[in-house]
This record gives C-alpha cells, structure tokens and sequence, in this order.
DNA sequence: AGTAGCCGCTAAACTGATTTAGCAGAGCAT
DNA sequence: ATGCTCTGCTAAATCAGTTTAGCGGCTACT
C-alpha cells in the first residue's frame, strides 16, 4: 500500500525549491513570502506527481492526526447503531475527519485494549457512544483529550449529545389528545428497572415524565398501564393480550417502543381488531418495522444522524456545557384516529 | 489527548542505555546480545513510565500501521451490515489490527475522496464492501496494496468472502421437502432485475439456483412463482394476496427474503389463515423480525459475522484464489409443518 | 558611509520510533 | 605481541513531514 509515492522532497526537487518552500505553499501559509511564480511551481511538480502528504509523518510534528475514535459498547453492530455512525461519518468527512471504530461490547478488557489502541494512534478526539440512552462512567483514560458522549451522560458532566426523550413523550401523548382520545388510554412498556436506573435507561424516566406532563396539561389520567420485562415484540404481544382481556377497552395504547408496538399489532390481528378504527397506537424509535406494519405505524424517530453529527461537531467545533438535545421528529402514518364511540 | 506520553528516549534513559537497547528489547529481538540484566532495566523502565510507543512515529519508519480501512457503499448504516463490521472488528483486534471505516454512499467523489483519506493513512490493506451480495468494480486506486471484497466479487478476481446463497437455496427447500410438501410450493420474490444482472445483485440467481437445483433432484416442479418489483414487504403482501386469489391455494411458499417473508405473515394474517398449519414459509437472511413474528419464520441466515471474520483473516493471513463462502445455516423456527391435506 | 529593514528563500532541527553500521573490551589462538 | 572473534552495547541514519532561525542581496534613510 502505498509504495512509489511521492514526497514533499520530490516535489521540492521538482519545483527547484526548498522542502521548507514546498511545505509552506501546500499548506497554503499566511506571511510567506514566497513568489507568485515559486507558488506556480510548486502547484504544478504537485498536480505532475500525484503528490498526497504521508499524514503519519505530518501528525508525528503536529500532533494532529485528522482521526477520530468512536467507541461504543455495542451499538457499532445493530440497527440502532447505523445512524449514529452515518451522522459521524458525513460530519467528519466535511472536516477532513475520519472515523476509527471500535466495540467493547459490555466488556472492560476489550475496552481498555480498544482506548489503548486509540490513543497509541494519537487520535484527536473520542467519541463514546452508548446503544441504549443511559448514564455511563467514562473509563478515566480518555479523559487526558477531547472526549463526547453520544446517547449517554455521565457523571463528569462531559459534552454529550442525547434524543429529546421527554419531548417524543409530549409529542406522542398529544398526537393522541388532538384527536379525541381521553380516559381511555392504555399505557404499554412500564419497567421498574429502565425508570429507576438512570445506567440502564434514561429514555424510559424521559418518555414518560413527557407522556405524564402532556396529559397533565389536559387534565386526563391514564386508563392502565402494563409492565413488561422487556421492551420486546413478545412482551408488548403479552400485554395487549391482557389489555383486551379487561372489561374496559382503551380506544387507544401508547408503546413505550416499536418493538412493543409491534407485538401490539400481532394480538391486534388476532383479536381481529383493527388499527386505527378500533385502536390507535403511537410509538418511540421509528425502527424500520414501524413502516413495514400495515397500518403504518406513527412513531416518534429516534434522530441517530443528527446525533453522530451533532456528536462530531461538537468535539471539532466545540460546543455548549449543556447537554445537547435532539428532537425526535414524529412520523406520522395510519396508526392514529378519533375514537369511534 | 496524549500529551506527556513517555517516549522511548525516556524509557532508555531511565534504564540508563541507549534507544537502541531499548527498542530491541521492547520488541523482542531475536539475536540481539543485550544482557539479561538489560532486558529487566529496560523492562521495568517501560512498566514504570507506562510507556507505549507512538505508532506514528513507528509507522513512519515500518511502512505498517495495524490499521485496515474498512470501505463500504452503505453497509456501515443498515442493519446488515452490522455484522460484517462486527466480525471485522473481533478479528482485527485478535491480530491487534484497529478498523478506519468510511462509506461512499455509492457516490463516486465520496468514493475517490474516501480511498484517498485511507491512503494518506498508509493503510495497510483495504476491506471493500458491498450492502447487496453482487459483482462490482474496483477503484484502482486501492489495487496498489492488499484487498479483500467481502460480500462482492469483481472482474479482477480480487479475493472475496461471499454468502454460499446457493448452498441456502438448497438448504430452504429441503426443509419443505422433508415435511413432505411436493407439488404445491410456490416462490415469492422473483425479480429479473436481480437475477439478470450480477451488478445488481448475486444472491438473488444463486438462491434460484440452488431452489431449482433441490427441486430437480426431487422432481418435483413449482406450483407458481410471484414476480415482485422490490424485496419489501409491500411487495411480498401483494403477492400472497394474488396467490391466495387463485383456485389452487399452496401448501408452502418459498420467500426469497425475510422482508418478503413479513408481508406474506400479513397477507395471510388477514386472510384467516393461520402458518403453519395452512401454509409453511420459508425464507433468507434471517432478519431481526424473522424471530418476531408469530409463528417465528424459518430462515437462512446471512453469516454475517463470520463473513467480516473470513474477509479480515484473508486480508492478514492470506487466503486462497477461490472465493471463500461462508454457509448460510437454517434457523428453524415454527413455520414449516407437514402439508394437512 | 553606515545601517536598518525588507525580500525571497533555505539549512537544519525536530517529531519518535526502527535499523544499520560499528566501537570498545575481553578472551583466545598463533 | 598481534590478530581474530565474540560480547554487549551505541551513534547516527532514516522515515516524511513541519517549523525555527537566519542568510545574502537589495533599497532606503540618516
């Protein structure tokens, strides 16, 4: 890889300059006080060579290395993980960036062995990346450089960049209010252990401090609310089982995700019910399967893009103390209308 | 980020020899007569400096950076492509290699643009990317070093990791066979686009291959087959509408991908008709909602991780001229029954 | 006349590693 | 005593850039 490349020396023999004439031009330096024709010369041996600078040797004088690390626990191999990474990628690239991934995957070792691997490659920054939104300690090695948390917080008040969560809740919760839907809605996804751990979720507390504050506002109160160890198609499958099983029927459910949303519309289309006219659902996340339900289901989209954007920006750019919040847009499909009765 | 590192002029200098001593130590020269007394000096200097090197500055020297770019046109953003990063990503590190991932969106300049930031990097081999399994050409400005295509094959018969789709073929309609299901199977999915065309897609004639290549040996024919536009679920609904619209209702169908797979659940769904006990499905990829749907979907799934292995090892270790397929095992699941009547 | 300042450019140091060439001293044979 | 080899180590070159310090030659001013 890369054999027979020219250097700036050759380029400066071509020019019938110095090296130092050479570096200087390139790199485009103020208060030089080169020739317009040195300035030609130089131009031209480049272009005639194919010169490209060896960034190894430019980043052994500057210390710059025009690379990034972005770790992540695990969130480089799954769905979730493709927007965030695509946001960080195009952003970097518009700085002249790249992007050195790794995965820890839950684990210490990897981990330090993944920082080590990093800093020994003198990257200029760290991005430390979590799947689920949540609070994370940050391993004290990387903190000798820039570092952003991107889907998590941490107790260093670090940079990080998070989805509006609380806001989604807002958003879903009214988007059923708008049409009519009062006391009968049902709540679907409630889980002791994501609510109360802020290192297992913040999106859970979030969603639902948002979802409480909308219906607040209008004054209404929840049908029910069904907990689910997990926010799993088979668990959101259970609990609308057991929502349909109840006297009282909710004319619409809130899912604390697709994936719940989804196994809502199985048992949906088993009770031979159907979506939107006997009932409405609205979700968080807009996996791809939300637009792949028949009705498409409305959904508030978690904005992985701007987040790996956001994320890159702020460590180049620098940014605000504040936590940097991302709106979750709402896709509206045909999940949602006005109650029938 | 790495300021105040120790360098190995420190390290010398604490274990009161030379860089020279130092650096043959530390990388355990074979044939060098420095004194055990040496090695431990230098040993303890190192581990009390905490020093690492700078591989930049070793690079620079080497001409080798433990670093692969990792290109792609979109794979770094979809969920398929998680895997094939993953399994790159656990290899690498097994061989203490790190991974610089870029994307090109399938756009030329990003493309250029992307080689050429790898490039400036020194790099030492290139993992070339494909999302959909099909034959591509490559930039020749990565042909100066080492390559490996993972999930594409080229004119220039580059090494290559393929899925042994036609070995799935194979393996899916056995699975029916077996049950008993004969001369009432149909096909869902086919698409001249994909199977006409290599640069479009591979997958798609090798899975008709080996589907045709199982019937043959059974002689048994198909019943009918469903041209579909796009591989989505849209397109797999509509063609079990159509198929259950006619007189003679199948006892299997084939899909020739998950997505598919999830609009046929539908449309049967809707039609009162229950899989497996009225229709089996089988399909490829296995897909993240191959395991959601009820009754779980029997499926091939694409090796994804052991693709990006297979691709990392070959380009590290060497591998043979042959394309290296990686098998496609059948996740069993409860779609797949004895016909009834 | 002397010198200060500008112009256009370059030599050499520097970054942190690896690698080549070779030196001083001990032991041994001639 | 001389030459030879072996041992244990080091100076210096090298990789490909950036950066500092400064050198001649010319003009302009006092």
């Amino acid at each position: 890889m890369g054999r027979n490349r020219a250097t700036l020396a050759d380029v400066a023999r071509r020019a019938g300059l110095s090296k130092t004439a050479a570096s200087m031009v390139l790199n485009g330096r103020e208060g030089t006080r080169l020739s317009a024709e040195a300035h030609q010369r130089v131009f031209a041996a480049a272009e005639e060579l194919g010169y490209r600078p060896n960034l190894a040797a430019r980043s052994l004088r500057t210390r710059k290395t025009a690379t990034i690390a972005f770790v992540s626990d695990i969130v480089a191999t799954t769905r979730f993980a493709g927007g965030l990474i695509r946001g960080a990628l195009d952003a970097a690239r518009e700085r002249d960036h790249v992007l050195l991934i790794t995965e820890t995957q839950g684990d210490a070792t990897f981990e330090q062995y993944a920082i080590e691997a990093m800093l020994d490659r003198q990257v200029d920054g760290v991005i430390y990346a979590a799947m689920a939104t949540r609070r994370l300690t940050v391993p004290p090695a990387i903190l000798g450089g820039p570092v952003v948390l991107l889907n998590a917080t941490s107790a260093d008040d670090l940079p990080c960049v998070l989805p509006d969560d609380e806001r989604a809740g807002r958003t879903v919760t009214a988007a059923l209010l708008d049409q009519g839907h009062r006391d009968r809605i049902a709540l679907i996804g409630r889980n002791r252990l994501k609510e109360d751990d802020t290192e297992v979720s913040l999106a859970a507390p979030a969603r639902l401090r948002g979802i409480h504050q909308a219906l607040g506002a209008a004054g209404v109160d929840l049908l029910t609310e069904c907990f689910c160890a997990e926010w799993l198609p088979e668990h959101g499958y259970a609990a609308m089982r057991t929502l349909l099983s109840r006297p009282a029927r909710p004319t619409a459910i809130i899912c604390m995700n697709d994936r719940l949303a989804f196994g809502a519309y199985q048992a949906l289309a088993e009770a031979g019910l159907t979506v939107p006219d006997d009932i409405s659902v609205v979700s968080f996340d807009d996996d791809p399967i939300a637009a792949w339900l028949r009705p498409g289901l409305s959904t508030t989209a978690l904005p992985h893009e701007q987040m790996g954007r956001r994320a890159v920006e702020i460590l180049l750019d620098g940014g605000d103390a504040e936590p940097s919040l991302v709106p979750m847009p709402l896709r509206r499909r045909r999940s949602v209308a006005a109650p029938t009765e």
